[in-house]
Formats: C-alpha cells, sequence, structure tokens
DNA sequence: CGTATGACCATGC
DNA sequence: GGCATGGCCATAC
C-alpha cells in the first residue's frame, strides 16, 4: 500500500522483536496520538490480501487481553517463535509483552514511545515462586 | 459529504 | 470470567 498511515503502522510493527508480541493499542500509541487500535487492525487486515516487502510480522500485533485475534494460526506461529500461551490462550504481557521501540529510533522518526505502565514495577514474586 | 464497517479497548453488569 | 455498550477514527462506497 502507499497509504502513509499503515506505512507508519508496518514500520513500528517491524519494530517488534522476535520472542515479543505487542497489542494493537500499543502499536496505536507509538505510530501517533490520532491513531486508534483499530486502525492498526485495518492495517493488519489489509496483509492479508498484499504482503508489502519487507515482510510485516503481523502474527506479533495481538489484542490487549492478551490472545491471539485471528485464529489458531497465529498463536501457532508465535509459539514457534518462543511466546509461551496457556490452556485458554493466553499470553503474559508482563513477560512477552513489547516494551517499546528504541528511544533513538522512535525519535529519529518521529515515534512515541510506551510512557505510564513499565519503568519500576513493584516486586510482587507472584510468579516463578 | 453521510453512512457503514472494523484482526480494538475500557467500562459496567 | 463472559457479554453488551459506547467511543474511537481511517477507509470504502
Amino acid at each position: 500500500m502507499s497509504n502513509p498511515l499503515y506505512q507508519r503502522i508496518y514500520d513500528v510493527v517491524r519494530h517488534i522483536p522476535r520472542g515479543c508480541v505487542a497489542t494493537y493499542g500499543q502499536v496505536a500509541t507509538v505510530v501517533g496520538a490520532t491513531t486508534t487500535a483499530r486502525e492498526v487492525g485495518e492495517a493488519m487486515a489489509a496483509l492479508r490480501d498484499t504482503q508489502p516487502t519487507p515482510p510485516v510480522p503481523w502474527q506479533r500485533v495481538i489484542n490487549a487481553q492478551g490472545k491471539v485475534s485471528t485464529g489458531p494460526h497465529q498463536q501457532h506461529l508465535l509459539e514457534q517463535e518462543g511466546v509461551v500461551f496457556n490452556a485458554k490462550g493466553h499470553t503474559d504481557l508482563q513477560r512477552f509483552g513489547w516494551r517499546g521501540p528504541d528511544p533513538a529510533w522512535a525519535a529519529a522518526h518521529g515515534f512515541a514511545l510506551l510512557n505510564e505502565v513499565n519503568t519500576e514495577k513493584p516486586q510482587l514474586d507472584l510468579f516463578g515462586r
């Protein structure tokens, strides 16, 4: 697509590392203030017909509930990359969730970072032990 | 330009 | 946890 907005969305998705997942909302936040999760979904849907080059790792974009939105195939692709899902199809966003783009890259291309949530999290030892 | 649509999300029950 | 609702905003017609 020559669509500028979609190109920006694809650029961001291409920066999600292997073995990580990002939510539609996260991608929307990075792309820009007016961009919504719905538009990210639209941009991903457009890939069903035409795959741009370089390819976009669309499977790494999932919904805010930690589940895939398109069916078992997407989950399978992620599992091959090392992402773990439980029996109900949920993944742990704290563990596999994307922490945001490289700050230098984001600044160079005019993208935002993922503020809020992360940074310092309380040391609740509720997983692992 | 108005309407319908959507691989979404937060909220409330 | 599931289901319904309203909001969101770019696209397609």
